[in-house]
DNA sequence: ATGCGGACCTGTTAGC
DNA sequence: TGCTAACAGGTCCGCA
């Protein structure tokens, strides 16, 4: 371990914990990575910079690099966050009790994601619509870029109030987030700088980005230029004439 | 309970 | 050209 300070300090605990463990397998919930131990849960996230990935074994630990598990077979994992906005923690028990997991939104891709879901949800909230999509606590996964590219597709303004949009408009958005995320899966992410997938290979769905980083380009549905707005310090684009 | 703003961190980029 | 400030991103936390 070379920088314990991420999002949480990592537990200096684990150079002992681990060593001798077997890696059962891997799960994930939301952008929350878990790997099953023998003792325990570690719980991974590689905040919006990091990675986790095989290394040559013996290749020198650069300055990024926080975490290395020396596997068995010589392999090492690695695990590398530049902005340390990841995390690493040490979970015992039942992994989806932690305060962290216990009480995330619905998958997005899952059944249990629908409009009557959100409709429920969102009565009575005045939250804008898109703060209401990047809550984790409400539906996970849904980040900036995405969030702006659903509300798009919806033909839903980013800034209405959650609560005062109707049933049948959270269909809309339900089958747009399912349609976004699962095109920006298919195609590897969506790259802006560096981003690399774990088969090394650059996000494409960047090409597809209908309104994200287009603000005062024209709409290309109507041709009216986009707007942007900051919406919880978070850049918010939308087209005034198609999003209502 | 809800909603808002602040915090974390650092590589990149825009602006002087 | 060099330096500084702003910015991006996910998510938790604290305060009103």
């Amino acid at each position: 371990m070379r920088q314990p300070a991420l999002r949480w300090p990592v537990p200096a605990a684990l150079a002992d914990l681990l060593p001798g463990q077997y890696i059962h397998g891997g799960q994930r919930r939301g952008k929350y990575l878990l790997l099953a131990l023998d003792d325990g849960h570690l719980l991974l996230h590689l905040g919006m910079s990091g990675s986790l990935r095989m290394v040559a074994p013996g290749q020198a630990a650069g300055l990024h690099d926080h975490l290395d598990l020396l596997l068995d077979d010589g392999g090492v994992l690695r695990f590398t966050d530049p902005r340390r906005f990841g995390a690493v923690l040490w979970l015992t028990g039942d992994p989806f009790a932690h305060p962290l997991l216990r009480d995330l939104g619905p998958e997005p891709l899952s059944e249990s994601f629908d409009a009557d879901y959100l409709y429920h949800r969102s009565r009575g909230r005045r939250v804008p619509v898109k703060s209401f999509l990047m809550d984790s606590h409400v539906v996970v996964g849904i980040g900036n870029i995405y969030a702006n590219e659903i509300l798009f597709l919806s033909g839903v303004h980013p800034l209405r109030a959650a609560g005062r949009i109707a049933r049948s408009r959270y269909e809309s958005v339900v089958a747009m987030a399912r349609a976004v995320l699962g095109a920006a899966i298919r195609q590897g992410g969506t790259t802006l700088r560096d981003f690399v997938g774990g088969d090394g290979k650059p996000g494409y769905f960047r090409q597809q980005l209908q309104v994200y980083g287009r603000a005062g380009e024209p709409c290309k549905k109507c041709g009216r230029l986009l707007q942007e707005v900051r919406l919880g310090q978070r850049t918010t684009v939308y087209c005034a004439s198609c999003q209502r």
